[in-house]
DNA sequence: CTAGAAGTACGAATTACTTCGTTGTGAATG
DNA sequence: CATTCACAACGAAGTAATTCGTACTTCTAG
């Protein structure tokens, strides 16, 4: 069952820190992302409850120091935001959205900017035939 | 003097309206965006009021019904709203969106395809000399 | 001139997000 | 055993976005 509510900013911070690091109870949390911004310890304790609310992350209470995970993949969720970005946007048009990326500064490396060109390479193949 | 607050998501519908069909009245713009959802007039017009005030729309009150006009531009509107995105939701990686984002169905016809193409052939051979 | 239509302005309610202080509880330490 | 520390739980406040109803104004038929 996916399709959980989108994750807000502040919500996707955390997120960020359970997908890079793996799960972690609340203080570690809070140090990384407050090392940035000074926010209190009971404002990520307080997201971090509503996000398991939410179903966004799971917790293990078997210990004083609750352990938190995501319950939602980064890629998924990524996934899920850009399309709802791009239709909101771009009114669903993925080929505006990647000129506009790919317009900005310095957005892909050389090595990038190969492997999307082999991606749409393949994609030009996939889509000549008649495809559905 | 460019950036202005982003607009929301509402604010967004109207521009895009604007941006489409030209400088409109309230009523005008309230009739095409509330033919998919069933908004009162008065809503449209709050928000109006609103983008004005946040200097998103100018407006002419020489006629009795105001006329509107974006105050902002389409593309530089989104490419804000797309650094932004790509900031939070990618940590700054625009070949990570840009691939996730030509990754989705069939998003781009044979000839954007082509042009995306073009635009990567492009910035391959920028990139490539040690450029700054 | 008066009634109604069409407009604008404004206030207010609702919801969601973010933030923080306070309280209670269990563990650890002197 | 009493104090302190770390933690979870909660309530509450502040802000922003969205929505709508009401009131006021202006134009126009009759």
């Amino acid at each position: 069952m996916r399709q959980l509510p989108a994750p807000t900013p502040s919500e996707l911070k955390i997120l960020q820190c359970l997908w890079h690091h793996g799960p972690a109870t609340v203080r570690s949390v809070h140090e990384r992302i407050s090392a940035d911004e000074g926010l209190s310890y009971t404002t990520t304790l307080k997201q971090m409850q509503i996000m398991h609310g939410k179903g966004l992350v799971e917790r293990d209470d078997s210990q004083r120091a609750h352990v938190f995970k995501a319950a939602i993949g980064e890629a998924e969720t990524q996934q899920t935001m850009l399309n709802d970005f791009m239709s909101r946007v771009y009114e669903g048009s993925a080929s505006r959205l990647v000129m506009q990326a790919l317009g900005i500064s310095h957005p892909a490396s050389a090595s990038e900017l190969e492997e999307i060109d082999r991606l749409v390479q393949k994609l030009r193949a996939d889509t000549r035939p008649g495809a559905e």
